[in-house]
RNA sequence: GGGCCAGUAGCUCAGCCUGGUUAGAGCGCACCCCUGAUAAGGGUGAGGCCGAAGGUUCAAGUCCUUCCUGGCCCA
């Protein structure tokens, strides 16, 4: 039985009832099962943090991971999907703190780490399951159920192997190190989390003087001018530096004598308000003392607050002279380094002063006392705004500051070179992140800072003895508890816990204790391919199974986050990158292109857009609309647009197979006919089709869904739109008319819609297997096939490959294009059937299109088109040239040949296509005999008729639209036949119902004529009618066949 | 300030790697057709100095340089 497919669908609603057939059916597993033995190509999950509701770029992310992975088991692949989430971090921490009400981490403490973190575990599994369930209705097969959590003590245990690996091999390390710090949050930032945080703000920007002590610019009062946006940092200066190539000047500004960058005078001093008293060097002014505007920290004997230099200072900014502060700046650092400067750090963790006036006070907040200290204190020359983008704590908003602290290192520096040599064999998608953003990024590599001063995260095994400071690195639970001579084999490895455990040194023996920080979270996420196994304590087999993966996707904002850290651990701890192919999207953008963001208001519920439009539409979308790594557009509107232009399309082809199917009783068990004896159209098609098959094929293996989408919506826009249209008269005639026929019709159409459910089934997983129910399941009990998704990716027949016919087919187009054209300007409608047409094409064109020819008729209604063959008297010959072949050949002449050809007159011309069809013709040229060969010149045809004239480049069509008394009496036919079909329509007749017809015609004569031309038989034919009784109709439907005449007629069922 | 990407019809996008002289599609719009896919289907048309300027070339949407605009990333 064909079922009943409704024309007007219901996407959302059959999605669920697909998704109910695959967990009854169990065809997820079924289809992993299925290719268990099959080769291996690995998929890994970059996690997501379920601590908040998912979002409609989860929606992205997750339906491009799922195509690949679709695709490849289709192929005959076996691909594992495990699931993963990411638990630990910052954010999670910020989350809770939001809902308790904490603010600090002493905050923190007072309520408990303990308890603390039991929150942070339970707020990463909240939303576990409003994921799932996304997860689940976008048809994204992942197994949740056999997910990795970063949290769980065998993940954990698998990171400390690897902090342990990396230590013994000497790539771990601690420093004193300037990095951009939360006052707030207590934490570093990774320069990831940093990025995201940068604004534009409007900060201090002061102008102090610093009075010199040393030589004769200090015997005559001069004072340095000194520029900085961060008056905070003052307390803090331990020196000043020029630059070598910079010209400084002496002057005299209102009364005091000021140093400073010639160049800057006017900026800082103002034009015409100084007079230059002498020029310095850069020279001069190296290794001057100067008095710094406070002392708020002892610095002992060290020689310090003296002039130096650096090639960081520039004239673009300031005053030419900047201020050092070793402890706030990493420039500073290097410098203060390098001079041997005492670092000056008056600020606590919190981001606060912890001595001097402005003691317990955030520093930023205290710019403005500091300014208006020094402005009492006769110190401040000028104080302005300086507008610039600075970094904030992407969480809590608070302006970040640069902060000297001691943290731990991942040396990746050491293996930057073979980071490279890595990234070079990674299949980027797009190419240009490899060599752009992302190796680019890999040059600058920097070492990770892997240290975070917080609570709910991976702690990092290194227990550090309290004596003599040696480090332990522990590299499981099972050796802590060796270590440690105590059972820890079942600890939960977060803190508190872990920090409760002490081990014995073994260097002096005393007591060693964990160092209190825990892991940068990206360290977590890029472990996984080892983590999720618990490698190598367990899953040694699955790792090496699953290592590398063969894809993984992520966002571009993934570059510098977990594309570089998954290739950072692996080259690390195996040498080689962990993932072969990338393909990195874009962001999601509002139908204005406007990023989605909560105070814009923009954000779309992916659950309103699936509930509405269903979950293929919106995976069409993503899929089909543009790059996958250019921003993409998503809105109620387009995916309205793509249901209507795609997936209704597909959908209407298949109601008028199914409908038809059904009303014939179609046997699909009855032999089909061969392909090659079935009509030239049928043959087109599935030429069509293979061709379509190779396109999604291959683009497919190459991480190209653009490529297989466009080709996909062209190839149904085909089938809909020329094949079925076409073609509808041969579904509906009677079986006795011609059955061969019919049934290569039907088979020819059912090949296109099944195989295109199988083309289909990685990027709309439910419509395909809703055709494939309706068209597959529905026919046949064969359990093997009870889902698309349990089939193997279609390969086309050699027999259906026919590049000839679709050449051809494409000229038949175009010269129908053409015909309706003409038919348009001439206004004949399309109902009135024309005598002949006359067309011409390109010679290499003709032997296609003759035969096809009586397709191009029937959809012209012509009774005969006739194809030119270059001869005939109707036409009249131009020469056009063909650049490609003149331009190689006759260089700079070629556009003075090219003119020459053009110029060939129409008798002259029909004698050189006559030369040149025989090998080559001569053209004269400025009393020079050139050669042609026919690929330099196209014979172009152009009717030479008054008949209506279309024409397109070299192809033209010609209609005759004179009109015979015939052709008159069988447009009335043909008229007759639509008022009748809209009575049956009226009358609410089925397809197949028959009628009684009583009709009445109008003058006698044109009765006479059609009943004598047979019209009538055909149009009782048509119609369906049983009986047809030409009598006078009491209450009949009035017919107006214009000049010609009238008819009434009636139907009865 | 640096890096990368993009700029083609009113809108969304192909085409650019591999140069060839009428630059395509869909949507929208206007007009029209069809009425046995009908809450469907179809046609025709209007609409482009291919971001700008230089350069290379017989020939540039396509290659090169510079600039402008927008986006992303970084400082």
């Amino acid at each position: 039985m064909w079922p009943a497919v409704p024309s007007r669908p219901d996407l959302p609603a059959f999605e669920l009832e697909v998704r109910e057939r695959w967990a009854t059916h169990d065809v997820f597993r079924e289809s992993m099962r299925q290719r268990a033995d099959a080769p291996v190509w690995t998929f890994y999950e970059g996690p997501p943090t379920a601590n908040g509701r998912p979002g409609t770029h989860h929606v992205e992310a997750r339906v491009f991971k799922d195509i690949f992975p679709r695709y490849r088991t289709m192929k005959g692949q076996s691909v594992r999907r495990k699931a993963g989430w990411d638990c630990h971090g910052l954010p999670v921490e910020l989350e809770v703190e939001r809902e308790l009400g904490l603010n600090s981490k002493a905050d923190i403490e007072a309520y408990g780490i303990e308890a603390f973190n039991a929150r942070c575990r339970e707020s990463v599994q909240r939303y576990v399951g409003a994921f799932e369930e996304l997860t689940d209705r976008i048809g994204f097969w992942i197994d949740t159920d056999d997910a990795y959590r970063t949290m769980d003590a065998t993940y954990i245990d698998s990171l400390w192997w690897g902090l342990k690996q990396l230590w013994e091999r000497d790539l771990i390390f601690q420093d004193f190190r300037v990095a951009p710090y939360c006052g707030r949050c207590g934490t570093g930032l990774s320069d990831a989390e940093v990025a995201l945080g940068y604004q534009q703000v409007e900060d201090p920007s002061v102008y102090v003087r610093f009075p010199l002590l040393d030589g004769p610019l200090a015997d005559r009062g001069a004072s340095l001018v000194v520029w900085t946006t961060t008056p905070w940092t003052l307390p803090s200066n331990t020196a000043c530096a020029v630059g070598t190539d910079i010209v400084y000047a002496l002057v005299e500004h209102a009364g005091e004598l000021l140093v400073l960058a010639e160049d800057l005078l006017d900026a800082v001093l103002g034009e015409d308000s100084y007079t230059l008293e002498q020029r310095l060097t850069a020279d001069e002014l190296v290794g001057l003392h100067y008095r710094a505007p406070y002392d708020l920290v002892d610095v002992g004997d060290a020689d310090h607050r003296y002039i130096t230099t650096a090639d960081f200072v520039t004239t673009t900014d300031g005053s030419g002279i900047v201020h050092m502060a070793p402890a706030f700046g990493a420039d500073d650092m290097a410098i203060g380094k390098r001079e041997g400067l005492p670092i000056v750090n008056p600020v606590d963790g919190a981001g606060q002063f912890t001595t001097g006036p402005w003691e317990g006070l955030f520093v930023k907040d205290a710019d403005p006392g500091i300014t208006a200290d020094l402005d009492e204190r006769g110190l401040l020359l000028k104080a302005t705004v300086y507008s610039h983008t600075y970094p904030f704590c992407w969480r809590c908003k608070r302006p970040l500051i640069y902060w000297a602290k001691p943290s731990w290192y991942i040396r990746t520096t050491a293996v930057r070179d073979q980071l490279l040599d890595n990234n070079a064999r990674i299949d980027w998608h797009p190419e240009h992140i490899r060599d752009g953003r992302f190796g680019n990024w890999l040059e600058n590599n920097v070492d990770w800072a892997l240290s975070r001063d917080r609570y709910w995260g991976t702690p990092l095994p290194f227990w550090k003895c309290e004596d003599c400071d040696h480090v332990e690195v522990v590299g499981s639970r099972a050796e802590l508890s060796q270590k440690a001579g105590e059972d820890h084999d079942a600890l939960d490895p977060h803190r508190p816990y872990v920090d409760d455990v002490t081990l014995p040194c073994p260097t002096c023996g005393g007591v060693a204790r964990r160092v209190p920080d825990v892991a940068d979270a990206w360290f977590d996420s890029g472990g996984m391919p080892y983590a999720q196994w618990g490698y190598p304590h367990q899953g040694v087999e699955e790792f090496e199974r699953h290592y590398p993966a063969d894809y993984i996707c992520e966002a571009i904002d993934q570059t510098r986050g977990w594309f570089y850290t998954l290739l950072a651990e692996s080259t690390l701890l195996f040498g080689d990158s962990s993932y072969d192919t990338v393909l990195c999207l874009g962001h999601i953008v509002d139908e204005d292109g406007r990023k989605m963001s909560k105070s814009l208001g923009n954000i779309l519920d992916p659950w309103e857009l699936i509930d509405k439009h269903g979950a293929d539409a919106l995976r069409w979308l993503m899929f089909a609309e543009g790059n996958p790594w250019s921003s993409r557009r998503v809105s109620h509107a387009l995916l309205e647009d793509v249901t209507r232009r795609f997936l209704l399309t597909l959908w209407n082809t298949h109601v008028f197979f199914t409908t038809y199917a059904a009303i014939d009783g179609f046997d699909l068990t009855a032999p089909a006919p061969d392909v090659a004896d079935r009509p030239g159209i049928d043959r087109w098609m599935l030429a069509e089709l293979a061709q379509l098959v190779d396109t999604v094929d291959h683009a497919l293996d190459g991480y190209d869904v653009s490529t297989a989408t466009r080709a996909l919506e062209r190839f149904v826009g085909d089938l809909s739109n020329w094949y079925v249209r076409r073609n509808r008269r041969r579904f509906w005639k009677a079986v006795t008319e011609d059955p061969g026929d019919k049934a290569a019709a039907y088979h020819t159409l059912y090949t296109c819609l099944t195989t295109l459910a199988q083309l289909l089934a990685p990027f709309t997983p439910f419509l395909a297997d809703r055709l494939w129910q309706d068209l597959v399941v529905s026919q046949d009990d064969d359990d093997a096939r009870v889902s698309v998704h349990l089939t193997d990716f279609p390969v086309a027949p050699d027999a259906w490959r026919d590049d000839a016919l679709r050449r051809a087919m494409g000229t038949a187009r175009r010269v129908v294009e053409l015909g309706r054209q003409a038919r348009n300007d001439s206004a004949v409608k399309v109902r009135q059937p024309l005598a002949r047409a006359l067309v011409s094409v390109p010679e290499a064109d003709r032997p296609g299109l003759a035969a096809l020819l009586p397709d191009v008729a029937d959809e012209l209604n012509v009774k005969a088109v006739e194809l030119s063959d270059g001869t005939g008297e109707l036409v009249e010959r131009h020469l056009k040239p063909n650049f490609r072949a003149l331009g190689p050949a006759f260089q700079k002449r070629a556009p003075q040949v090219a003119a020459a050809i053009s110029a060939v007159p129409p008798a002259d011309a029909a004698a050189m296509a006559v030369t040149l069809a025989e090998g080559e013709a001569t053209l004269e040229l400025d009393g020079e005999t050139l050669t042609l060969t026919p690929a330099m010149v196209e014979v172009v045809e152009t009717p030479r008729t008054g008949w209506a004239v279309a024409k397109e480049g070299s192809t033209s069509f010609a209609l005759d639209t004179e009109l015979t008394r015939d052709l008159e009496v069988e447009g009335v036919a043909r008229e007759l036949v639509r008022a009748i079909n809209d009575q049956r329509k009226a009358a609410g007749l089925a397809l197949e119902d028959r009628i009684e017809l009583v009709l009445s015609v109008q003058p006698e004569q044109l009765d006479a004529e059609l009943a004598v031309g047979g019209h009538y038989d055909a149009i009782a034919r048509d119609v369906l009618a049983s009986d047809l009784r030409r009598a006078p109709v009491a209450d009949g439907t009035p017919v107006d066949l214009g000049e010609l005449g009238g008819a009434l007629l009636a139907i009865r069922a």
